[in-house]
DNA sequence: TCGCTAACGGTACTGTTGTCCCGTTAGTTG
DNA sequence: CAACTAACGGGACAACAGTACCGTTAGCGA
């Protein structure tokens, strides 16, 4: 009848903290070095110094695990910039994604998440809630453009932030190419283009024009 | 010291080719169906009505079956629109793309192979060489609109093309938002005005620009 | 600081994935 | 159409991921 408490909730501090911290760690090293195909729970049992036992039981599966992680990577947030144009912002905010999709670990990271969040409901969930968080922390640079008369009033401004990260995401997962400066550049130079052009405005059927 | 050669390349034809069919046909029921993460070489076997033995023989890997069925669907490939308009034909591009995501089975089927691709490099490999092959086909859109005389005459076809499908795979893969027509309109506009206002010249660095 | 019990960890067990071996079926060539 | 052998298929086997059980450790409240 009383569902039995999900483990690790009772007791949250001390030891078992140090064991989701552990645990945590060397499932984001697995999953960089192998993806979520070679990622298995005793391997990650072993990597941590941790019962095998353990990480079934409060974990049991490797969606589960994914989406604690990306809990976990929500929390640390990092800071938007403010440069006093919109290019300038979205440039900032493309090379900061390039870097981080370029970086040996963490980019193999976001490879293996996003692919286990093509094969589980709860995870994608919880990834799509992380870049909600990211994405509405850059959008008052959109706002304050729309203030200073850059871009249309209804212009939606998670939209174009969205819009900057698009092709760097494509290009990590999908055609593979290089992910270089320029690249990032060319990306927060569409954005305003497009977002100029009124293509991200709300309320209007999209008018195309010169 | 000769090694032995590959299975089925001495005689390709007749129930050789009729066992690749139905593997093929199988294992892509199943990706769509749960995705990579639970897909197995026994299940396909067993789908495909087919000995277990020959699934691990000829193929082997999970990856080498997926790379095996991006090389069959590059076959079949899908004629380019030609409406007259850069945006015309990018927004049918554009709605194509999105037909395809959207369907329930060709959907999965992509997300699962995205997925796949993420952690092999051969797979990664005959991903990126199924794109190629489809932005090929459609670039000659933006060599028209060139020759017409609507974008610059140093414009990139290849990455004009690329920015249309970039954020309606963003979509399908990272946020998991609706991927309705008027995202398909709005990705073929976005295309149009970047590429217009010269985001994707090959010779210059780019120069932003009211 | 003591006691209660949440949470951990070792070990024995089970089920399933993937391998091996060898007999059978059916392309392919002359 | 007959011989040769590539490729398939079944069943027995091995290895390891995942489960169950139970004793041990240590967080937390009084």
């Amino acid at each position: 009848m009383n569902d039995p408490v999900e483990p690790g909730t009772v007791r949250p501090g001390g030891r078992t903290a140090r064991v989701r911290a552990a645990v945590l760690r060397a499932a984001g090293d697995a999953l960089a070095e192998g993806g979520i195909a070679q990622l298995d729970l005793a391997d990650v049992a072993r990597r941590a110094d941790v019962g095998k036992t353990t990480v079934y039981r409060r974990w049991g599966t490797v969606a589960n695990l994914v989406t604690d992680l990306l809990l976990d990577m929500a929390e640390q947030s990092l800071p938007r910039a403010d440069t006093g144009t919109l290019l300038g912002d979205l440039t900032a905010n493309a090379q900061l994604v390039q870097r981080t999709l370029t970086d040996q670990r963490q980019g193999a990271l976001f490879k293996a998440i996003i692919a286990a969040a093509t094969g589980d409901t709860r995870t994608a969930q919880a990834l799509r809630r992380f870049y909600d968080t990211r994405i509405n922390e850059w959008a008052p640079c959109v706002e304050q453009a729309i203030a200073r008369g850059e871009l249309p009033a209804d212009t939606d401004p998670q939209e174009v932030i969205r819009a900057v990260s698009a092709p760097l995401y494509y290009r990590l997962l999908v055609t593979g190419e290089d992910l270089d400066n320029a690249t990032a550049d060319r990306a927060a130079n569409a954005a305003v283009a497009a977002a100029r052009a009124g293509t991200y405005r709300r309320n209007t059927t999209n008018a195309s024009h010169i």
